[in-house]
DNA sequence: TATGAATGAGTTTTCATTCAT
DNA sequence: AATGAATGAAAACTCATTCAT
């Protein structure tokens, strides 16, 4: 391996120590709190060095949100990818995958969270942010095709797709969020009986074998 | 009326000159980049003059939350006070008052959202957070209710309440902020659209007399 | 008793209420830490009504000193004025008066203590400082006075008697302000040893009836 | 030298820069009265620059509070450091160097002073405090091993070592706070003169061979 | 490439003093 | 005389970013 090959792989292996110490710190202490130096500190290079992987405070948060995009979608493509599912046991699927996500990739959480509601605050340049908005539709398309290919099988009832995958992705993101704010657990309910709950009352709504199964109820649809 | 009435009103319309000119700061750059200087500039008084009437930036900003959700409160509750309202279709009216308050008090809506994300952050120093919360608890009792009394007549398949409420909130949530990120408008989607979609599904699951309606299909539920 | 000197007496009154709570105020909190507002909080009167007795806050500090220069004043006249005192028992009364004066007007003491420090910070106009140097004067007079005496009825040796004064009275105040500043104590020794431990040490010098009483060694000079 | 060990100097430098700024602002225009601004204005920096030496204006003036005592006593140590001085000789020599110190380092003796007055206030905050008590006590014990030496040896009188180094200290202190008070100057008497006065006077009552010199008067003790 | 010292605009908050009522 | 709301200058401190080495 070459020294130009080997100082590439320097660099990259560089940018992820950047990375991986901006995601614990954004997340211990959020946007505002975090400061580079407190960055480059835990990453141990100095100020300088980040300017050179990063062009902006603003650039390294924003790859964190796109690396957590990525990441949740590779945990629901791959929660997906069992043959023979049903269109209701996949979208169950994603559900729980986005509730995983939440519990063990807390920190990619709260980015992709909070950056929901700051474009304003963040002075997004457009650019970074049509990338960033093609990923999260991206996402969301996963869902549209998994009820596309149920209405196909006959197993959903015939919907508007794409208002559908907004509505479950809402109530997702929704219940997720209550709970990351804690208004639920406080209450005594968990997050898991949540959408537990959510979805059994959804899923009533969208199955079109409903009727027949009402004859034969020992098929379970929710995990 | 003598000098002391006349001056505590002054003072009142005073305090709310300064709210109304934080409401207008904290939409438009967000908390983090609104500052007293450009509150009071707009508001037409002095820095000292906003100490007067408020301790902190954090205050002035819990106040305007507290307005928001008794704001949204009192939409809600009206909503919902016609007499021979069904369960669901009081639900739906309060789904759709949640749709009215973010569309004409979107100032409003935001700051709810915001503080959401940053409860931990701004609850550190504020003794103002029980309060908040409480506020907030209040509002999700009233939903609990519609549902408590659905499931007493009947109408409403039994449930655990406090679980649908949160699931119901959550979805509501769900889907503004979804709109409120502007991910649904660009894709030709409204708000309102996406709501009775939510709610048609949703009321599937909830309804008790599906069954006996099913044979009567005429009855509409959802607004 | 008319109007007009009813009203007076009233004033004289609010004057007063308001130097107490300065007092109170500066003492506990130091110059810079009291602000006008605490003060007149204290005294129940109003901001404006502060300015209406007082020029400024350096005013209302200034009179204070000047109270307090004067209380010390009495003090030490008053203790010694018994007929029939020897010099050395009437520099020892002094003395004494003084660690009672920080003793038991500790507020007015650490006012009088500050402002030695702090002409050039609190910007004294130079007639209001002119005042109270003068008043300061008066007092190491009251001191040159006694050795004067104890001089010419030879009791003391022959000396400078200003000189003396300023000794004495820097050695009096230099060990009741480490006292104050904690120095002392904290070493285990009180002020009330070192005082009487000084006065010995210093009075041996001054006496000029030593070589006598070394012969007769019965008579206590010291407290 | 490497560049790193150039760069080291170069911070010790300019932290020198800053401190000497300081002091003299701080001397001229007391503690309050001094900005962080009119501080970096005159060393030539950015205030941002200030805050990289230093954690706050209160850690500045503990500094140069450390440094002032650093200083004195090294003038103390010199002026003992002869061989062959008697006791008394070198209670002098520490008295005169005191004297000299106000002299020559009035700045510095100006913020010994002020922080006398404010231990309690400028202490709250700071770890540095406890610090700065040491080296203040560790000032003392020089004066008290002088005497307890003195003692030993019979030049002095027995006499509580700890006592009589804070009726010194008291006494010197008194003295020279006397004279920075500019009360002296002005009646006609140079501090210096009344320091020789006061040590005569004291000494008097310390010196273990009085009785031997006093037909023999011929040697002369105080500087 | 890497460093880290230097920058300085920007922010919140305080408080002595004024003045209309 | 008395009030107290209003003022606004001033001050300590932060931190993203730059740039000489």
């Amino acid at each position: 391996m070459g020294t130009r090959a080997r100082s590439l792989e320097d660099k990259e292996q560089r940018k992820r120590l950047i990375l991986d110490a901006g995601k614990e710190i954004f997340f211990t202490r959020g946007y505002r709190d975090t400061t580079i130096e407190k960055i480059t500190e835990r990453a141990g290079v100095s100020t300088g060095t980040f300017y050179l992987y990063f062009k902006s405070k603003q650039e390294i948060y924003m790859t964190l949100y796109a690396d957590g995009i990525e990441l949740f979608r590779g945990m629901a493509e791959e929660a997906i990818s069992w043959p023979g599912m049903s269109a209701l046991s996949r979208l169950s699927a994603i559900a729980h995958a986005y509730y995983r996500f939440y519990k063990n990739h807390t920190e990619y959480f709260e980015i992709l969270a909070f950056i929901h509601m700051h474009q304003a605050e963040l002075k997004v340049k457009s650019d970074m942010s049509a990338l960033l908005d093609e990923k999260a539709i991206e996402l969301l398309k996963i869902i549209e095709n998994v009820i596309r290919e149920g209405i196909a099988s006959g197993e959903l009832v015939p919907m508007d797709t794409w208002k559908a995958t907004n509505v479950l992705w809402g109530l997702m993101d929704g219940l997720v969020m209550l709970a990351a704010r804690e208004n639920v657990m406080v209450m005594g309910v968990t997050l898991e009986d949540l959408i537990k709950q959510a979805l059994q009352m959804m899923f009533y709504g969208m199955d079109g074998r409903r009727e027949a199964r009402e004859e034969d109820p020992d098929e379970e649809i929710v995990q």
